[in-house]
RNA sequence: GCGACAAACUGUUCUAUCGUUCUUUUUUGUAUAAUGCAGAGAAGGAAGGAAAGUCCGGGCAACACAGGGCGCCAUACUCUUCGAAAGCGGAGGUAUUUAGUAGAAAUGCUGAGUAACAGAAAGUGCCGCAGAAAAUAACCAUCCCGCCUCAGGCGGGAAAAGGGUGAAAAUGUGAGGUAAGAGCUCACAAUGCACGACAGCAAUGCCGGGCAUGGGAAAACCUUAUGGGUUGUAAGACCAAAUAAACCCCGAUUUUGAAGCUGCCCGCUUCAAUUCCGCCUCAGGCGGAUAUCGGGAAGGGUAGGUUGCAUAGAUAAAUGAUAGGGCUCGACAGAACCCGGCUUAUAGGUUUGUCAAUUUA
RNA sequence: GCCGUUGUAGCUCAGGGGUAGAGCACUUCCUUGGUAAGGAAGAGGUCCCGGGUUCAAUUCCCGGCAACGGCU
């Protein structure tokens, strides 16, 4: 917990949602929103899976198959996703690690064509403002 | 110098900063029997010619398997100092399509393409419409004989030479021959079959004499020859974690009723009787039923890691962003076991070859 | 990643070498006071695309494209 305060922007393999258990919980049991080009689900993981986490937050990015046939572009689509998530994570876990909880996102590119990086940018800074401000008044 | 086609090669680049993945390595902390875990840093590697389609072949793996037959599937001109092998590549032969050219035509020559190029004289089935007839051909016209009658008609026979149709009508032309005709005979030509000589490793070509001339289709069934066990890395192996009381089989032991605890089941405690069925026999024994336990089988549960796995390489899965510059302003497009081939998509560039046509000397 | 199935009228499907079919839907007419039902007539097809075999291909063969399904 200690490393995490640091305003690093690397993006290791503990900040991604890779339990298989986890992901089908997310899918079935998390809320979400939509920020157009983007929709996001969302769930509180629970203490007991917690604790075995180090980061405040676990994130994954897809694109789905019946949009983008390629893999050329699914590539492009989760990549820029991943880059915009990294520089601009450290508010959330900052607003995360005050309130002592552990988030479990997911990223669905749900628009139509390729976006822009700069789009891409800003609706994810969008994005993490407000999955900073909503789980504030449940505190 | 311009255009078209084919083949081969190539498939934006540089600097800085922040990041991703793997390998090696330095260091700090921590737990240790080896060493592992966590943090920080350094060096190096990091998508394609198709990574695609999954169409072939091989490696690898699991399961199955005495031997033989039937069935099913695939392959089918020749050679190969290409290859691990293949239905792949190369060279060659044959057939056929197309363009150009020569010629009156048949056809030849040159370039390019295609071939699933064994067998239709083993057998079965099929060939719409049209046409007399579509495969053991007599409708019209032809010829001969007989009868009625003399315009002609009827009956029997001969004959594949003429006729329209059709994708296809029994090899074509000429002569002889005949009642009329016919490969019936002959000449020339065409096709096929086996034989001999020559050329070639061979397919085959060419020449010679001989025999034959009742179609097409085997990408209809089929026949002949050769080959093929099935399934696929989500195969499979190991570790960790988690494991019902159904039903079936085997072995061992075998009891029932009432009351209480309790919402019910299971279970426990107390009391009473000492067995439910069949047989042998009347003490008892054997078998079955019922119940419990153990094992097998079946089913249920569990769903994380290592390996398989690669000098790119993970296990929710890695190449991006920002700033600046260069050029021809960037097509198709992203590895999940590996390798070889095929097919499909593809902007631009380079080289070689062929064809067409223009200009200059 | 691996293994399969199917593409025919607007929709659901037959047809498996010889001019492309059915039901529903659509158009016109009849019937009715009007509508539905019923009756009569009609229109509508790149048989997914390209190539091959054949006299002839929706059908047989090869290669693409698209949609769908199964294996964890």
């Amino acid at each position: 917990m200690k490393s995490v305060v640091k305003e690093k922007q690397t993006f290791s393999k503990d900040e991604r949602l890779s339990s298989r258990k986890l992901i089908e919980q997310v899918a079935k049991e998390g809320k979400s929103f939509l920020v157009h080009p983007f929709k996001v689900i969302t769930l509180e993981v629970p203490t007991a899976i917690g604790t075995e986490i180090k980061y405040p937050a676990q994130v994954m990015m897809t694109a789905p198959k019946k949009r983008f046939p390629r893999a050329v572009d699914r590539n492009r689509i989760k990549r820029l996703m991943r880059e915009a998530y990294r520089k601009n994570k450290h508010t959330l876990y900052t607003a995360l690690t005050e309130q002592n909880k552990k988030l479990a996102i997911m990223l669905i590119y749900v628009g139509a064509e390729l976006p822009e990086y700069k789009l891409a940018e800003d609706k994810i800074i969008l994005i993490l403002q407000r999955l900073s401000k909503y789980e504030t008044p449940a505190q």
